[in-house]
DNA sequence: CTACAAATATACCGATCGGTATATATTGAA
DNA sequence: TTCAATATATACCGATCGGTATATTTGTAG
């Protein structure tokens, strides 16, 4: 790694937690330049602009969250265990964030929903990536006989998701794990549901 | 309703789309007097500041949101078509919402997790307000043999609220319809299962 | 050690931010 | 019709915004 792409993941590893705790619009370059004892000039000198930055930020934090939740995931060796890793993840988003500020999935997608077209962008990929994986964890189980094969796949993983997601949602602002815990232990039930 | 209070309405009814489509800190008072046509004094003669702004602007969301919601839940004769009720106004959150911008639950919940108290306050007491007539649908349901009585009525309330709220981040940041509508058809059929 | 290039710091830009003091209209009651 | 109270408009405040031009420092190859 060059020192310029050294610098580069320093500055994004120090803006990570800001941008998906406060949000896009509501970070500022001082809140970067703060963070990373690095002047404006430097920032910019590493950055064409705030976006630039912020999309950087984004996918340094897809490709963690995605390596931290593959590890958990190839770990089991089964599909519901897999699923129940699924779990365990999500969980750490609350208890013990990789990055602070829950999940940058669902903030990203609620400040971009009407506006910022590359981050938005972004983020779809990133949802496309996670139910990408859960419907293939679902198929090999399939494949594999640890899973009923009569269940219907999209409509699995899309409930999956969704329902993680709103939980977190809800657990935060309530700062509270408690009710994610409740739709955990039914995605549980349902996990073991389906399995063989 | 004195001229003061009327304003102060129609202030309301303006910057609320602009509230839940950009966000409070995304929103400015440039927004506000555009959307008025009032000047920004007439604005802060009316209201203290901009953060009083949008929680007047919260409150009178929350009260529309509950006030039709309810009126389509009080037509439904029974409890599960109670709960089918609040799938089809969820839907027109994405399709036909009443106020643009999707879910100000969901919105403003992401915004302010880790910031403004005020407007985490407000968010709290709606989800509440929200579980609270789930649990109550459900309670009412089981009293009047429409409802399986061996459910867990908060873990039912939790899913669903979850999954929906999960399912329009989901749908609003596709701009497509469609994972709503595999949630919907998926709560649908739980409801089936409940049902008596 | 020198010289050049790359990286960083400083100082500034115009625009916009939320907010306010004050002047001007507008309203309603006597 | 007058007058006082209310409501709105105007003009301004200091602070901060993202961004940039330029000076200075740093690292490196010869």
């Amino acid at each position: 790694m060059s020192k310029s792409e050294e610098t580069k993941a320093f500055i994004i590893r120090k803006a990570a937690p800001i941008f998906n705790t406060k949000g896009y619009v509501a970070t500022s370059l001082k809140d970067i330049t703060d963070a990373t004892q690095m002047t404006k000039g430097a920032i910019y000198g590493n950055f064409g602009s705030k976006e630039a930055v912020a999309i950087a930020v984004l996918e340094y934090t897809a490709q963690k969250i995605f390596s931290l939740m593959g590890k958990m995931v190839r770990e089991a060796t089964n599909a519901p265990d897999k699923l129940r890793a699924i779990l365990d993840f999500y969980e750490s988003y609350i208890t013990n964030p990789p990055i602070e500020g829950g999940c940058p999935i669902l903030n990203t997608a609620i400040e971009v929903d009407d506006g910022n077209p590359n981050l938005r962008l972004k983020v779809t990929r990133m949802l496309e990536t996670l139910h990408t994986s859960m419907f293939k964890i679902l198929q090999r189980g399939i494949r594999e006989g640890q899973v009923k094969p009569d269940i219907d796949i999209e409509t699995f993983g899309y409930m999956f998701v969704a329902s993680l997601e709103g939980s977190i949602m809800i657990a935060r602002v309530q700062g509270d794990v408690r009710s994610y815990l409740i739709v955990k232990k039914q995605l549980e039930k349902q996990i073991q549901e389906i399995s063989l």
